[in-house]
DNA sequence: TAGTATATCGAACATTTGTTCGATTTGTCA
DNA sequence: TGACAAATCGAACAAATGTTCGATATACTA
């Protein structure tokens, strides 16, 4: 019944998308006085997990809300002593712009296996973003949506799937881009 | 200098992780009245950008944390009449179980190229979890780390590249996964 | 065991914050 | 222009919230 402040701060910020009041942590916690979740939240405040504004109210602290960004790949997990000098980064802020045009779509079919995109995947989207050359794009063709590198040389535009099993497709008359892919993302 | 209540609320809580108090949106929006701002944020909680708790306190509703989703890429984007009936999600609920455990890495090398992993590609990884038998693990082998598939079969444990140019790697010794491979994210 | 530092408690207090309601302004329509 | 409805204002109020500080309990050291 009784939860760590930290975990209960973390859990409660994640399901309720804000700070819980000292009350509330009082009554979660081990803790009975209210001066106490004072000093412990200053200490939460210290290690970065939470933050104070301008009016000593509470936010979310980068350590809340961001992932840990390491290296590549080769570079491995640093040492707990390097820990400190990590980046961070969270999803949304990371991969998302406009978040009012953005659609979240998933794959099926196998026409852009070559650009790493699989059947199954999820696409983030953005509505009403100008395609460039190159781009991928979620594209009405024949009244049917499709998934397709946008291709625009010399004045020619036409869709080019990212699997050589797939032809090219060349507009007849219009070509309607529905969307831009933003982002792809594939869970495990 | 004065926003619409809605853009303040939406910019604020991405910029402050929390919705702003009546008086911080009086303060920059052109209303004058704490009552007006009570009122239009009751609309705003009808429209699902925020929410009440228990304690009538406002909170980020779905509508400003999630991301719509739309059905496959045939399906297309809805109808503005079907958009209410349209299912949502957030990027960090989806992608993250083990928030304290996930870390980010950038896939260098093309060794995984034929699981649709590419080079820039941002993994999601997870310590400490166990790898199963073809899950994508990031493994320290010969005090380098690398990522590959972790097969498992009757006993025999190795390593399997995704990409038919690389070669196997059978572990002399001991075998060190460092992290399991949750999720591939690629921005454009 | 006595002494000291540290952690926690408990209650009072000062602000902050949301709510309410009558008054005022603005917009609409005949 | 006049009458009505809707929107907004303004100030007072009640409840919630964070802070403070002396008292008490716990842990540690000599």
């Amino acid at each position: 019944m009784k939860t760590p402040l930290l975990t209960y701060i973390t859990t409660y910020y994640h399901n309720h998308g804000r700070i819980p009041r000292y009350r509330e942590m009082l009554a979660a916690t081990a803790y009975k006085s209210l001066s106490t979740i004072k000093i412990k939240t200053d200490e939460l405040v210290e290690a970065g997990f939470v933050e104070r504004d301008d009016t000593g109210k509470l936010s979310p602290g980068r350590r809340l809300r961001a992932l840990p960004i390491l290296g590549s790949v080769e570079a491995g997990f640093p040492s707990a002593a390097e820990e400190e000098l990590i980046d961070t980064m969270t999803l949304d802020e990371f991969l998302i712009q406009k978040k009012e045009a953005t659609y979240i779509l998933k794959i099926s079919g196998e026409s852009m296996t070559d650009a790493g995109i699989m059947p199954g995947d999820m696409a983030l989207v953005e509505r009403g973003r100008e395609a460039k050359n190159g781009d991928i794009v979620i594209a009405e063709v024949d009244r049917k949506y499709t998934i397709k590198y946008f291709i625009k040389e010399g004045g020619k535009v036409y869709l080019k799937a990212g699997n050589k099993k797939y032809k090219d497709i060349y507009p007849e008359e219009e070509l309607s881009i529905a969307a831009v892919v933003v982002s792809i993302i594939r869970k495990y």
